[in-house]
DNA sequence: TACATGACTCTTA
DNA sequence: ATAAGAGCCATGT
């Protein structure tokens, strides 16, 4: 990918320590436009053709929901990571939510 | 060139 | 408290 923000939004995700989860919104206003989470997502969506891979399954959407579990390969393939990685997930939503938030600028 | 779509989020009613 | 509308940026047709 040429452009810029992706691999900003990529050097980005590849950051978040493991057992931890980050948002849309948190790493658009890293990019300085915070209002761009959906571009966030998009990076993401193409993200599994992008080298090295991307952590992607430790972003979820400002709720803690797994709104893009449908893009893996497989429907439960985040959830099994996250939970791989300690974190608990119920009904595709991650359980104390606000105790496993990545935020890189209190980091 | 223009319109529609998407792993979002915030503001208003 | 819930629902609907507006902004955002890159891509694909």
């Amino acid at each position: 990918m040429e452009n810029e923000i992706f691999n900003q939004i990529y050097n980005i995700v590849r950051q978040i320590p493991k057992g931890k989860v980050c948002t849309y919104g948190i790493i658009a206003s890293l990019l300085g436009s915070k209002k761009s989470a959906r571009l966030v997502g998009y990076a993401l969506n193409v993200s599994h053709k992008i080298l090295p891979k991307v952590p992607a399954h430790r972003v979820v959407n400002r709720n803690g929901l797994l709104t893009g579990k449908h893009h893996f390969k497989a429907i439960d393939e985040m959830q099994v990571l996250l939970e791989k990685e300690g974190i608990v997930i119920i009904n595709d939503q991650v359980q104390d939510f606000d105790s496993v938030i990545w935020n890189p600028i209190l980091d």
